[in-house]
Order: structure tokens, then C-alpha cells, then sequence
DNA sequence: ATAGATGCAAACTCTTTGCAGGTCG
DNA sequence: CGACCTGCAAAGAGTTTGCATCTAT
């Protein structure tokens, strides 16, 4: 699930090392992204982090976002339901169950070769990739949900 | 680059089974996005639209788009930078250039495979799955562009 | 002390919608 | 003719930015 190395002084450690301030907002954002799995949009992060600082502004969620994006602390990757951060740095693949929108997480194992595959097509110089896969998660398909859901909520 | 019969007669007759009329407009957009492998933008499509058809709203292009989409005559995806659309609605993958902003397209063979592997994984049923490739085109190697460019323009 | 970060509000981009009028079949 | 579609303008969602103020180092 993480990458860097995330415990409170060594966070501390690396953003000074980037040259960004471990302010207490910085700091509540990482924490929030990094204790969920749910793959969350800005402003499901800003819902989180207004609970324990409730004076924050949408903006400063935003910025942080993109910036830890860019510094590599965060992942960042669109889908049709919009932008979406994980804290979950690591190469890995993705799942979207249409059904209920989750998003869950899967190992490269099965995906592993495909870059190495694509790297003898001519010319290309392929620095990373991503494999997503969509379907219906098991819980989904013991309930019987028939009909995919089109509007997704967007936690 | 088609899958659907495209030619002009065809397209009006298997619209008409959807229910769609073939507007002036309707058969233009669908023009415009198979006349190009550029993987354009609602933006795109109405510039060139425009073209022919200078009148032309923009909320007509993305009707039509959304609702051309909807019923398979386009593929529509997502990406970091924005929403785009694409004639061909056969499987392959894509490979996006991170120094000029370019998205080829890749056949699928170097990726078969990739489903099966996923499908024997704990309860998920694979029903469709996307591979999308990073890195520096043949012509940006050779031109030895360094730093990806990051605000790309959205075609 | 001071570079950098924040909160607020306004601005911006992209996309959707309501409606009166036009068009396809 | 009637259902469907269009253009226009206005509204909505999501995101970014300018600026005065604050704060981490």
C-alpha cells in the first residue's frame, strides 16, 4: 500500500528533502489519502480532512493534491467518474466494478510481460503503463445487481 | 480504424435502427472523428465541425458525441487530459507520448492474454479491459526532447 | 526574518440543460 | 404532421488563481 516511506518524521524527512513544508494541512491530507483504499476524488479527501480541520479550503486540498501528486508522494490518475488520488504508489492495476463504482486494486502479477511485450514495437520507448480492468466485483455478482449503474457516485 | 460500416448509407441505416435521425450535423461529427486518428476532444470535433458547418453549437457536438458514444458508434475515454473520443471501436491499446502529447494507437496483440490471467483471480468477472503505455514516441526520441512536456494541449 | 503555505472569493474551463423554433422521415 | 433535433443562453460541476494574511523553519 506505500511506497515511500510514510511514518510521521520520515514524511517530515523526505517533503523538507523536496523542499516543501510538513504544515499541518500537508500533513492531514497524506494521512487521510493514505488510510483509504477507495481510490478518492479531491473533494471526497476534502470531506475527510475538514472532520478533524474544518477551517481548510477546497483550494489548499487541491493544491496539496497536485503537488504530492507531482513530487511522487501520491498517485494520480483520471477515470469517467473524474480525477482520483491513491496513496498506493507502488505499480499496480486496477478493477472498476460497474456495478457499484468500487475501485479495488490488483497486484501487477497477472499483468507483469505486458510492457516488455510492447517495448520491441517500433520505436517506442515505454517508460510506464497501466492496465485497467472493469467487470463486476464478487459481492456485485452474488447480489445479482443486472443492470450496470451509469451515474456513479464519486466518494 | 472502423468497425461499424461507415459509409454514408450504412451509417444512416443502422442509425435508424437506433432510433437516430441522421441530421446534417450527426453525419458531420461522426466525419470529423473517423476522418481522425488524433483521438480528439469535444472541443476538436467542434472546431472542425465548424468548418462545414459554422452555425453548429457546441452542445450539439456533445450531444451528439455522449449520445454517438452511448450507442457504440464511438469509443469515449478518459484521460489526464480530458474526455476524448475515438472512431475506432475495435479492442486495442493506446500509447500516449509524454513529450508531445500524441496517442497512438497499439494493436492488442502484444497484450492478449492480459484477461484470462486477471479472470482466474478471486470473484471478479472481467468484462472488458484497458492497457495504456507511457513513454517517448520514435519522432521525439530522435529529436531528443528531455523534460515531458507537462500542459499539453488538448487537440 | 522570510520563503512558502493558507483561506477566501472570484475566475475559468468543460459540460449539461431548458426552451423556443427548426427539420427529418 | 409529429417526434426528434438544433441553437442559444444560462446554469452546473470541478478546478485554478490572485491576494492579503499567516506560519514553519
Amino acid at each position: 500500500m506505500i511506497t515511500k516511506n510514510t511514518s510521521a518524521p520520515a514524511v517530515d524527512a523526505t517533503l523538507r528533502a523536496w523542499g516543501l513544508r510538513l504544515t499541518r494541512q500537508r500533513r492531514i491530507i497524506l494521512e487521510v489519502v493514505h488510510a483509504t483504499d477507495a481510490h478518492p476524488t479531491a473533494a471526497f479527501v476534502y470531506r475527510r480532512v475538514r472532520r478533524r480541520l474544518p477551517r481548510v479550503s477546497l483550494a489548499t486540498v487541491y493544491r496539496n493534491l497536485r503537488r504530492l501528486a507531482a513530487e511522487g508522494f501520491l498517485a494520480e490518475r483520471a477515470d469517467p467518474s473524474g480525477v482520483r488520488f491513491d496513496g498506493n504508489t507502488a505499480p499496480h492495476d486496477h478493477f472498476t466494478c460497474v456495478a457499484c463504482g468500487r475501485i479495488y486494486d490488483v497486484p501487477t502479477r497477472a499483468t507483469r510481460g505486458v510492457r516488455a511485450r510492447i517495448a520491441v514495437r517500433s520505436g517506442f520507448e515505454v517508460l510506464n503503463h497501466r492496465v485497467e480492468f472493469y467487470g463486476r466485483c464478487g459481492a456485485c455478482r452474488r447480489q445479482g445487481g443486472r443492470s450496470p449503474v451509469k451515474g456513479q457516485r464519486r466518494s
